[in-house]
DNA sequence: TTGTGATTTCATATTTTTCTGAAAGTTTCC
DNA sequence: GGAAACTTTCAGAAAAATATGAAATCACAA
């Protein structure tokens, strides 16, 4: 097996890894080609500059330089700058958990929050409170008040287990996933 | 205040709603129709039939089918009969919590598992282990495994916890919250 | 079986999202 | 200052996702 070979089996997983990564990102609700980036430069480890980015996925400088602020902005890559050249590098993030993290808080910021904020308006336009409450307005106000408090939890447990602070959402996960098993302790 | 104004108010509050969480709808990769259509379900609690569903919200016949199938193979509606009539009828599940479930095991399903799948695709394209393995690839297939690890991870809690067996992620959502607290307790 | 009301399908139209590329803007170095 | 090297912006183009509506299908009752 050839240095050559090698070079082009491992080009192929690349390629195959950023192809699944960019469909993950359309039914995640990301584009797919600032998914396609995060995937090249984790999936490579290296620095890239936005050239190489461009060569490799064939897409617009624009598009290259969109994609890369948003990733930026939750924080899943960072520039890095190599000796004395102008250009701009970047990195991926290496560490799968701090990633994951890092995933988890901007998804619970634009999934979840604005919901509770809006359901905590919503339930100031009627009134459900005292003798002139009728029956539909109680009833209404239950259901809303059930999922507020449930999407309230998960923004808790978002905060708590992907927040800036440390490696939570590892430890409760391990946790997670032994503590209620019964049988298949192995795996 | 009048029973007019009181009907007001509330249909004012649930087209506020339907509109909230249709808009979540899109962010989560879900249309937003179909997020409107479970919305207007859950909010009145009613059991209702595509013409009804078709009315309040705009929207075409085919449009009502398709987001009634879509809901349904969610799982988080289901089909009821009005007495002797020949028309179908449709309610959202009025548990939160099963409804959360619901959800999650539906995008673990979409987001996750296929993922994990196509890593295991990904790592059977090269050689990594044995004297003949470069550098460069026993990298690579560090990066890939480490990332398999973390979303097998999620995949089993998800369906540990949203599996259709019972109250677990309410349970466990509980106990997280509360854990590892140090301050606040009274929250 | 046939008639009727209801639902589903699917080709086409509409809307929304994403991408491109060239112009404008920055930064750095001489 | 100003020129070169890069990056960002944004109007318009292209692509993708959604919605429509009429025809086809279904399911039940007589």
């Amino acid at each position: 097996m050839t240095p050559d070979t090698d070079n082009a089996q491992l080009r192929k997983a690349q390629d195959r890894f950023i192809d699944a990564w960019g469909r993950m990102g359309s039914v995640w609700g990301i584009s797919r080609t600032m998914a396609e980036v995060h995937a090249l430069l984790f999936v490579t480890g290296d620095a890239l500059c936005m050239d190489e980015l461009m060569d490799r996925l064939n897409i617009s400088r624009g598009n290259a330089s969109m994609s890369l602020r948003a990733l930026l902005e939750w924080g899943v890559i960072t520039k890095a700058h190599k000796d004395g050249q102008r250009r701009d590098y970047y990195v991926a993030e290496q560490d799968v958990w701090a990633m994951f993290r890092a995933i988890l808080r901007e998804r619970v910021k634009r999934e979840v929050e604005p919901l509770i904020e809006s359901l905590g308006e919503v339930r100031e336009l009627y009134p459900s409170q005292g003798k002139d409450a009728p029956e539909s307005a109680r009833d209404l106000d239950q259901r809303l008040s059930e999922m507020q408090e449930v999407f309230e939890l998960v923004a808790t447990l978002g905060e708590r287990f992907a927040g800036p602070s440390g490696q939570g959402l590892k430890v409760a996960a391990k946790l997670l996933a032994k503590a209620p098993a019964r049988r298949k302790a192995k795996a």
